[in-house]
DNA sequence: ACAGTATTGTTATTGTATTAACAATAATAT
DNA sequence: ATATTATTGTTAATACAATAACAATACTGT
């Protein structure tokens, strides 16, 4: 899927990325007080130029006005309107180790309309444990709670060698996006949202760019 | 910069990440005892197309058989020569909270060319500490550690309230990378590689691939 | 009143990346 | 021998994204 439909206009899938940066922005500067913005000001803090903001803008049809630029607090509401889902989603974590509890306590509340509504870990220790009041659960009742709570992403961050055969588990239950932190690549259906982040691969690239520069 | 000049030809930038990740797969296998791979095999694994493959290949100009596919090994060793700084490249983690050290854990050890030198914290508790063997300072210290470790890259995950002053801390000191994880967007002069990852705007983008997969 | 300025909104243009198409090749099967 | 198959390597075509260009607008200062 490249390109998505909005108000039967096709929007590119790279602008629906951008727009959630947008909205980050845009509610920094709500913070502070600010009730407009011009593109050039959302471009600064989001390292886009001022023309793909306003493009961008263009395509979901909102209209900024020409001596204030536009105004933040409608234009949070129709990001939201596009990106959230009205009723929210429910989240998982699976895999509670280090790295999967600094991305819990990080996510944690930080977006209304996404729930964390259940944890997966083996460790017995962990099994039958509350974390901010979300209850961790055995790996063999994926299936069962994933229905049970109505769970629609999995936050992946078990061990490297488990990634396959935990992915498989998740998809059976009917997960319907995983974000994968394991460096282990999976396979998931084409109706499956799958991200994989690994930072290794961005500090490679870094390295690379590092050398580059160094070059000339 | 969009491309890059390896043996006098461009190659897009994007061809140099996937070369990263097709390195990782081509690891795997070989751990496995296969010797040569076929395009659609590392293809499968790195969710990319066989074409894709057989075109950043041909574009950095590694051949491989009819019958057999490519040289498992060669091809990893024509890759590091072209993504690995001979030398090694030194690492910094800024900020040691729950999320640095499950980057620190996972990250160490695992590239032999990229070391991570120094960490740096504002606790007093672990200020003066070794963690693996990696010496924890006060931020105070930065530019004199940076010069003197010949520090390159900075990870950061400072609380993002302190990113921005942190950021210029580094960069005054000479830093020539930063990865971004603090979800404050930074700004950086024009010859430093900068990588913001958040892992909430990618949660979002999947919220919305939902969404819109149960619309149609 | 009018020139100057800063901005939006949109179309046109350029540039880049991906995909498609297919010739070339070498092994295998008939 | 000859057809069949599976693959690479490369060029051509398509699709996509970003940038440039500029008209339209509304405010400011003179
Ligand atoms: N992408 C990145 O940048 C990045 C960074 C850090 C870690 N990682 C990866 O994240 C994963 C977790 O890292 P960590 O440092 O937290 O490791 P960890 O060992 O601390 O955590 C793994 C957790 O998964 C649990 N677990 C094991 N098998 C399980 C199963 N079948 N079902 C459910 N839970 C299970 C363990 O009990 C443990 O709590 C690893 O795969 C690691 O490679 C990725
Ligand atoms: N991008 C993501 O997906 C993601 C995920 C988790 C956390 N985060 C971000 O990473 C950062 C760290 O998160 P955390 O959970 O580890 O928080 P934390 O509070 O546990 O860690 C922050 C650490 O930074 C140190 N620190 C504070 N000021 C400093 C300074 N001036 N110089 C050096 N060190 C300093 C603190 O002592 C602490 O150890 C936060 O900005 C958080 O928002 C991002």
């Amino acid at each position: 899927m490249t390109k998505v439909k909005i108000h039967s206009k096709e929007i590119p899938v790279k602008t629906i990325a951008r727009l959630s940066q947008y909205r980050r922005a845009l509610l920094i500067c709500s913070q502070k007080g600010k009730t407009h913005i011009f593109s050039h000001e959302i471009a600064a803090i989001q390292h886009v130029t001022a023309v793909q903001v306003r493009r961008d803008l263009m395509l979901i049809g909102f209209n900024g006005s020409l001596k204030q630029g536009y105004n933040i607090h409608d234009l949070v509401n129709v990001i939201s309107e596009i990106l959230d889902y009205e009723e929210g989603i429910n989240v998982a974590i699976v895999g509670l180790g280090n790295f999967g509890r600094a991305l819990f306590n990080y996510f944690y509340g930080k977006r209304s309309q996404l729930r964390i509504a259940a944890i997966f870990d083996n460790n017995m220790e962990k099994i039958g444990t509350e974390y901010n009041g979300v209850y961790c659960y055995s790996p063999y009742r994926v299936e069962e709670i994933v229905k049970r709570e109505n769970i629609k992403i999995a936050i992946l961050t078990v061990p490297p060698n488990r990634a396959v055969e935990v992915a498989k588990k998740l998809v059976d239950a009917g997960i319907k996006g995983i974000l994968n932190y394991t460096s282990t690549p999976i396979n998931v259906p084409d109706n499956v949202f799958l991200d994989e982040y690994d930072m290794i691969t961005t500090m490679e690239k870094a390295a690379f760019f590092v050398k580059m520069n160094e070059m000339k």
